[in-house]
DNA sequence: TCAAGTGTTTACCGATTGGTACAATGACTT
DNA sequence: AAGTCATTGTACCAATCGGTAAACACTTGA
């Protein structure tokens, strides 16, 4: 087990990259083999469905650290205040300062998207659901949770195209930060 | 002059739809030939620079009508408030009511985002401080208006995306309105 | 030792890519 | 009527596309 998984997820990391930064079209397999350093028999070896199954496998795979990174600390926090911001804190991580696309924008924003339309709704329906949820424990009228659930998701995702088109990664943190306090009205000290 | 200007400016708009739908990587010449019903002929004769001069123009015509309707109204109006009003309205329309995606947004989420950082840059900037010093006008906090500007033109960009992968234009108009009340505490009766 | 996987290399496939060349068309001048 | 020139259809190009096939090496348990 140990090895092979072990590769398969160095792989699907490599292509992760590879994806985020030239979409799905954008990316050759000459140009995965390239930067991978494995020849397309391998590549089919691991993904016999070729391309479309590997960009399956790197959204199965971004889905699920989110779904335990993100999602299960916003469910089972003891202090919802405090998952927010684990949240916050997490994402900023995750996206790298805004250095760092969202795959799931990506794939959203681009001629592939009806391809891969299940994955990005359970990413974003989950990720608005758990956010609303753990919104509404932490306080928040319950008739805000929902809408606000969707800005703070929506917003990261516009923050960080944002912060690529003005060339400011920095943009990404100053609009997390805003989105922040809004469901943070009174921040723990 | 009107004839073939007028034509030209046809297959811009037909363009738009098409580097919309299928991004930049995804919209092959034959797709054009096909949506456009031009020969290739007919669009290397138009835009001798082939896809890339394709995709420029087209990002110019969208710069062009943005600062025209948007932008311009947003430093003219002798009422501020109404401006950002009329804004939201435009917006709204344009990106016909969540169903459309930003190009700009489109092109900056692919691998070809570099290939056009200028127009890029040029479109998000313009919008950010024409909207500020709007907002400004409209009586915001001075330190605010920069921020809540960014988080404004970021969150768009973000709830198109969003409606998209919900596959709900629905919620494009929610984080709209909640955006408006933010630059708008006192909306005008 | 030997067969059975598990990976990997390499050559190859037809289709499509973006782009070029050029002759034919057609409208408008002169 | 001749000439000009913008426009267009078609054939063609090398390069690359995603994908297949099969021979090859390596490990592994029996």
């Amino acid at each position: 087990m140990s090895r092979i998984v072990a590769e398969r997820q160095d792989v699907i990391a490599t292509l992760a990259e590879i994806f985020r930064e030239h979409g799905y079209d954008g990316t050759s397999l000459s140009l995965i083999t390239e930067k991978t350093g494995l020849g397309k028999g391998s590549l089919y070896h691991f993904f016999p469905g070729g391309k479309e199954e590997m960009a399956e496998a790197v959204l199965g795979d971004i889905a699920a650290w989110f779904r335990t990174h993100i999602f299960e600390a916003l469910r089972h926090a003891e202090d919802p205040a405090q998952a927010l911001e684990a949240m916050f804190a997490g994402v900023d991580n995750y996206f790298r300062q805004g250095r760092r696309l969202c795959l799931m924008g990506v794939i959203a924003a681009s001629g592939a998207h009806d391809r891969f339309a299940r994955e990005l709704n359970g990413y974003f329906s989950d990720w608005r659901a758990d956010l609303a949820a753990t919104l509404e424990r932490a306080g928040t009228p319950k008739a805000e949770c929902n809408p606000l659930a969707e800005e703070i998701v929506g917003g990261i995702q516009g923050a960080l195209i944002l912060a690529r088109s003005l060339d400011d990664p920095g943009a990404f943190g100053r609009v997390l930060a805003r989105l922040k306090t809004r469901c943070l009205p009174f921040p723990p000290n």
